[in-house]
DNA sequence: CGAATAGTGTCTCTTAGACACTATGTC
DNA sequence: GACATAGTGTCTAAGAGACACTATTCG
């Protein structure tokens, strides 16, 4: 029977200049020292894993409000971590914009990261942590297809534009501006104006949204490129 | 910071009759003796948590192989279990036909229940069962959407009839056979024809299938009712 | 004016769903 | 033969994707 200490980590996710970046925090002590890991830390007695993965989301990063959170899976591999027997609830958090991090207690530093340098690039991760994000990362991006959970990397208001332009920062693609304009805009409970326009992106005014009340997209928008088959599996 | 115990639960579907069903054990000692629970029990040391999964799997089942198994998601809440805290990492697991299961340790019995009587009628299920339940099934009615996994229902040789009554009953609604068998037939890598026919289902002989390849249906198979909105949101 | 982006119309292709029809077994 | 189920063909409606076209701003 099994005692275990229980940590929740996170996955932070926000996009900026197209590009989808993570929450990053190096580790200031042993073991992983010098590492990018994900933020985390211990659940507190009496508290709900949620509840922890909020606190911690807010004490990293300061956010509070509007963010995304949900559970994402549970790791517990007997020798992930080398100082004992430690079960993670990884979370997946997606926020709207980069606020700045604040570096946790036993953090030297905290930065956002592209993805792509540390899923693609060389970096080490610490502990199972690559798995994690990926694993993150993924669900983001599946999760896209068939909810609005893309709306909450914009802000409050935001351009037909710009979410186009977090779609295709976190596939990694490109969209046809004008289908993705109509799927948006016809899909109902999806988006709804906000009356007013803006000009930040050039060119004609765009008509500025909010988020609607939907919850799921139906019929789903699905990425495109290979969908071959493979992938997935559980 | 928090040292707790760790647990798995299983739900476990399989589908007769056209009924969905869900391995119930009956509490045999105190907290909640003589309600339904879901099998579960102690991750061990040294044990992974999908090992510790399987291995419960196999004890209240006798179930090792051909079975469909993955991490459904894991609860925590701090009072979830009267006896102190208690963190539980939840699994799915689906499994072709009626074996007869044995009870555990500390069961007195483990029977085949539907999940309509336990998640729609007025049985009680102990600790959070209920909810894990509801999560488990509500995978494995969104997973048949767009994976091969309903082919987990089935035995090695199935007919197209027979995967169809497995959807239906996991769904609960009725599919028209023939755009059921067709889009299971055209759908690359679904399902291989083993060679074979039988006439268990009466009528003209039915070719007999096996699993394919395929890991994920494209375009997946929804199932029909109202989708409208709402549902979902995490 | 041209350049840039917003937004609409329309065509084609694929797919879901409805359902008539044919095929092949048992009784 | 009747009956049951297997499997195919065909029609229609809806949506995805391609892309021409119009609208409205800035400089």
């Amino acid at each position: 029977m099994l005692n275990a200490a229980v940590t929740v980590d996170l996955v932070v996710l926000t996009v900026r200049d197209d590009d989808l970046l993570v929450l990053a925090v190096k580790r200031g002590v042993a073991p992983y020292r010098g590492r990018w890991a994900l933020p985390g830390g211990f659940v507190h007695d009496g508290e709900d894993l949620l509840d922890a993965a909020e606190r911690e989301l807010r004490e990293e990063t300061g956010v509070s409000v509007r963010a995304h959170l949900e559970q994402l899976a549970t790791y517990g591999a007997p020798r992930r971590d080398p100082r004992g027997r430690v079960v993670t609830v990884a979370h997946l958090a997606l926020i709207p914009r980069l606020e700045q991090a604040t570096a946790g207690s036993d953090a030297a530093d905290a930065r956002w990261l592209t993805v792509r340098e540390l899923l693609d690039g060389s970096a080490r991760l610490a502990f199972d942590h690559r798995r994690i994000l990926a694993d993150g990362v993924e669900r983001a991006r599946s999760k896209l297809e068939y909810s609005p959970l893309g709306i909450g990397f914009c802000a409050d208001e935001f351009t037909i534009a710009e979410l186009r332009r977090v779609y295709e920062a976190v596939w990694g693609t490109t969209l046809d501006p004008r289908n993705f304009h109509r799927k948006v805009t016809g899909t109902p409970g999806f988006v709804v104006e906000s009356g007013g326009t803006t000009t930040r992106d050039g060119g004609r005014p765009a008509k500025l949204y909010r988020r609607g009340q939907a919850t799921l997209l139906h019929p789903a928008m699905l990425r495109p490129g290979p969908p071959q088959s493979g992938g997935d599996g559980g």
